[in-house]
DNA sequence: CACTTGACCTGTCCGC
DNA sequence: TGCGGACAGGTCAAGT
């Protein structure tokens, strides 16, 4: 599920709803999905409160009060929702409605608060994890050192995009886009929706892009990340942010979920195909294959 | 070596 | 209505 724009939109939500707060229980559910949990760890989680909610690539990170942090990863089905027993949000907001619902079969890990507030962790498909490193782990030379750049970053920039996708010249840019390792946070989704706004063929091998293609390619990642994250990210069946919000984005998506669909550009039909076995949405008429 | 494919899981949808 | 198969936002290990 979650792409850079919702992991980022998770982890402004937390920033508002958690910081600061104690932990005072953790239940793991599903074992699998806390794989390092165990009852020497909880001296590390009970009594200790959250301080900073951090985001690399698709990874949100918990920085505790103490020499740990909660590190997590949603994968395809993961959600972070937070419910306030004490507190309604009114006027038929969703997470009214999670207060008694919650937890339920997906939930895999609860983090409790001694305010009586509750983090769930849910995750249908249980690809998702929840770990307790050291802080000192989490940095590029250690825990990240196979990420590539953040592409919302000021210090992302065209000659480090460029460079970074010569490091991989024989594969297809679709393929690329979807590397932690060249370009940290895209996805299916979003990989769709920058190559069709850059008129880019999935398929076309790196070598074969023009600096022009290039360049389009870049500013259209920015430019869809940034409407994404503007529109709360995307809900395509399971994506909640931490207050239980769906994400707009697919309403203004281009190619993403509209196949059959009229394409905005050209009016042809946008069709489906698979490219790095990944079901991909593109516009032939737009995207030509170099 | 660089690159691609299956496996991990649960649930849903579509065609017969 | 039931059943099998394909597919779903991600990432690895194992294959070519």
């Amino acid at each position: 599920m979650p792409e850079l724009p919702e992991v980022e939109t998770i982890r402004l939500g937390l920033d508002e709803l958690i910081v600061g707060k104690t932990i005072d229980q953790v239940l793991v559910i599903n074992p699998s999905s806390f794989p390092n949990k165990s009852v020497e760890v909880d001296r590390y989680l009970i009594g200790a409160s959250v301080e900073k909610l951090k985001r690399r690539a698709k990874i949100l990170i918990i920085d505790l009060s103490t020499e740990y942090a909660l590190v997590i990863h949603l994968k395809m089905t993961g959600q972070l929702v937070y419910v306030n027993h004490q507190h309604r949000f009114g006027a038929g907001h969703p997470n009214d409605s999670l207060v008694g619902s919650l937890p339920d079969k997906s939930t895999r890990v609860i983090l409790h608060f001694d305010d009586n507030s509750t983090l769930f962790f849910n995750d249908q498909r249980k690809f998702g994890w929840v770990k307790i490193l050291p802080k000192y782990l989490l940095t590029d030379t250690n825990f990240f050192k196979l990420y590539g750049p953040e592409p919302l970053q000021k210090k992302f920039n065209l000659a480090t995009f460029k460079s970074q996708l010569l490091k991989h010249s024989k594969t297809s840019i679709k393929a690329a886009l979807l590397n932690q390792s060249i370009i940290a946070g895209i996805g299916n989704i979003y990989a769709d929706e920058s190559l069709w706004l850059a008129r880019i063929h999935p398929k076309s091998l790196i070598i074969d892009l023009t600096d022009d293609d290039v360049a389009r390619l870049f500013k259209s990642i920015i430019a869809v990340l940034k409407l994404s994250l503007q529109k709360g990210g995307s809900t395509s069946r399971n994506y909640l942010d931490a207050k239980g919000n769906k994400g707009n984005y697919l309403k203004f998506a281009n190619v993403y979920g509209r196949e059959g669909q009229p394409c905005l550009n050209c009016g042809q039909p946008i069709i489906k195909i698979r490219v790095a076995s990944r079901g991909t949405h593109i516009c032939l008429k737009c995207q030509q294959l170099k």
